[in-house]
DNA sequence: TAAAATATCCTCTTTTTCAGGGATTGGAAG
DNA sequence: CTTCCAATCCCTGAAAAAGAGGATATTTTA
């Protein structure tokens, strides 16, 4: 029995270059692929792949939200991660999102056979590259704010000051003050710099 | 006579989709491929292909560097960029260093094939999807540092103040504290917590 | 070669943040 | 009912950054 799969990307040359990976392979049978999220579910109404290759960038849904969508729709559909190094901070919101493992898009023939295999065994496979860096921000704890100190930190990140804060939010500056004494407390950070980096990096602030 | 086509990206499935393309047309021979500067430049001590295909990132040089060493060494040879869609702001500095156009890695093979045989005919060749973005006044918001701004600025954004960076780095603390200044009128940021905002999300700091 | 960009260094003033404290109120949880 | 927490407010002094002027040397580029 052949491993039916499914590729979603938008660039046409990683599209070009799985399918003639994939077509080699006796053990593949690639029904088919899309350049978008609509393409892609659509197909799905008809027919079910096995493992679907899914890329997080997409032109119309983020692949997060599509990694979903199928994983809810479809719990049968193994869904297989596609990044490229610099979005390995996304990743992790594909394996809480649904899906099975994923792939660096500079992965070899044999490993991407590999994850294939992996994943039709039920197992999630990890890229080994890149799981190690992917480890780090899930045991950086995200801390736990009150409502107060999310209003104050997105205003920092904004660029305010505490006076600016203070009239905005009808309080007095010193308890803005508090407010970011007990930010820098909670993520542990040295400075404002490291507040907004850290902040912004765990999706604190948009 | 064919055109000589050499392909540097380092991800393996977009070198397999372009040999893909590029094997199946009669007009093009393609010599080879790297996944890094160090191999293209040793084989272009060998040999000079008419047409290089030429990914921004690469592991161990920046593309737009290897794109300048390129052109000046091997005048003769024409360089496209290769580029995903939010890349798009490197890809302005590529054509300032030699390169004849830049395609998007969604493209078409029909597109692919058309930008090769217009930077053989010695003209450049702009991706149309891209090339108005480019011109956008949108895309100016991403600014351009130089080499020791983005080292200052991804250690303001580690949290370290001024002395420190200063020692770090072996310059006199008013010099950061220049290079701080520029930061924050090339990002048009009020202060430092909105640039460390902006350049998180631009992914200037990881 | 002249102009622009880059990197370096300087002073001075004002504003903002950081790091210690401490205190009151209201509400929720035990 | 008491204890904990969130949100509010206050003080002081030191440290850091912002803002506004400069200057100089070296590359790079047009």
């Amino acid at each position: 029995m052949k491993t039916k799969v499914y590729i979603v990307d938008d660039h046409f040359m990683v599209i070009e270059g799985l399918k003639a990976i994939l077509q080699s392979n006796s053990e593949i049978d690639l029904m088919g692929y899309a350049y978008n999220a609509e393409t892609c579910l659509s197909f799905l109404k008809q027919q079910q792949p096995d493992v679907i290759l899914l890329d997080i960038n997409l032109p119309d849904v983020s692949g997060i939200e599509l990694c979903k969508e199928i994983s809810i729709k479809y719990p049968a559909i193994h869904i297989l991660g596609l990044s490229t190094f610099n979005q390995l901070s996304y990743i992790s919101k594909m394996l809480e999102n649904g899906a099975m493992g994923y792939l660096l898009k500079n992965a070899s023939k044999q490993e991407m056979l590999t994850a294939i295999n992996t994943v039709m065994k039920g197992k999630k496979y990890l890229s080994p590259e890149a799981s190690e860096t992917i480890k780090k921000p899930s045991n950086k704890d995200t801390p736990i704010l009150t409502r107060r100190e999310l209003e104050v930190l997105q205003l920092i990140a904004e660029g305010l000051t505490n006076a600016e804060m203070a009239s905005k939010l009808f309080v007095s500056a010193t308890t803005v003050d508090t407010h970011r004494k007990h930010l820098l407390e909670k993520f542990n950070a040295k400075n404002t710099a490291a507040l907004v980096k850290l902040a912004t990096q765990m999706k604190f602030v948009e």
